[in-house]
DNA sequence: AAATAAAATGGACTCGGGTCCACTTTAAAG
DNA sequence: CTTTAAAGTGGACCCGAGTCCATTTTATTT
């Protein structure tokens, strides 16, 4: 079982499990868009789902995953899509982790409710969870090979910790962060983005 | 009642009130030592301290109060300390930036565990909470400062969203992010800090 | 088709966070 | 020294997260 809740691999799902997954995020897509991700528990999903807590929770051991199954798909366009636009030849690397760092904050503002949402859960001991998750990892790994780049044409002064810069690029990314600035503070999409971009040391 | 669990302005605290205020801090601080503070529970805390839940919840609403009392000295201790060396007339705007970002990486690394393990609790509604903490208004309000100041000595481009970038460098001094970094993936101190100042436009 | 093992199920249960409110203590007023 | 009201107290109670496991369903083997 992946961390999206489907079969990993060659093993495949028993048609009652089969059945039930569908259900339950269909379920949990529905409630979440009435009412709001927050004010959902994993309870009422199960009840409206008709399953116990025993199965929700036995994929999706919590509203995080849930969050991340309705996002996948979403989430597989963006990275296509961008892994299409960094093909380009002819921009500089500098030009493209300027590309690749709008289009992060295009897409988390695309998705905040349920990338909001489903950080919520994460608390506890597993907080650091979104560290070490691959869809993290992939944004982290981006940054650092475009810096590199950066280095190598010269853009990039080479003294520079690339491994922490591009951790640090994404920090200001972090849903929580991202959620009071846009939402509470009101700061517009494109300012952000901009002002992101104005911290990629050259 | 402020934040701290400590009667605010003129009003004065009820001798019983002041003496269970006491004893939770200090079962508290010997708890948090003894077992770190995640694995520490309010009714524990509640139980040990020889009070009930209600009187323990009605000073620290949760246990990130409850860190942030432990914190308090010093917490003045080093504002205190840094308005002190921010007041120094030779350095540049620039300067004291280096200055102000190092000293608070430094601090977050001595006090990391209560830091940590305060932050935990702020997770469902009141996980915006952080951004709105006096503490993190002067963090904010001083970069800021000092970054008009920048642009005024002629050291930074004057073209820059200033309000944004204050904000965006104290990200990875984020109490998760923080954490991982240090103790998950071991970057040292001095690296977290060079890097960081790193990251202020020019 | 029957037997068997593995996978899946669901609801009872535990646990801690947090609220509530009837009761007690304090301190100020008479 | 009483009275009185406000402040403080503590534990019963509710709620949702998450676990556990006896039972049921599915898929595979014979």
């Amino acid at each position: 079982m992946d961390h999206l809740g489907r079969p990993s691999g060659w093993e495949s799902e028993r048609i009652d499990a089969a059945r039930n997954r569908r259900v339950i995020i269909q379920t949990s897509r529905t409630l979440f868009e009435e009412r709001g991700v927050t004010s959902v528990t994993m309870e009422e999903i199960a009840r409206v789902s008709g399953v116990g807590k025993g199965t929700l929770y036995r994929r999706f051991p919590h509203k995080g995953f849930l969050c991340q199954a309705l996002l996948d798909e979403p989430t597989r366009r963006f990275q296509q899509e961008t892994l299409e636009i960094l093909r380009e030849r002819e921009t500089s690397a500098i030009g493209k982790l300027d590309v690749f760092l709008d289009r992060l904050v295009t897409f988390t503002a695309e998705n905040l409710d349920l990338l909001y949402g489903g950080n919520e859960p994460l608390c506890g001991a597993d907080r650091l969870e979104r560290f070490s998750h691959p869809a993290y990892d992939w944004r982290r790994a981006t940054v650092l090979g475009l810096l590199r780049a950066g280095v190598r044409e010269g853009d990039v002064d080479e003294r520079l910790d690339v491994e922490y810069v591009a951790q640090a690029l994404l920090a200001p990314l972090d849903v929580d962060f991202y959620y009071y600035q846009h939402r509470v503070q009101g700061l517009p999409v494109e300012r952000i983005s901009s002002g992101l971009r104005a911290l990629v040391p050259r």
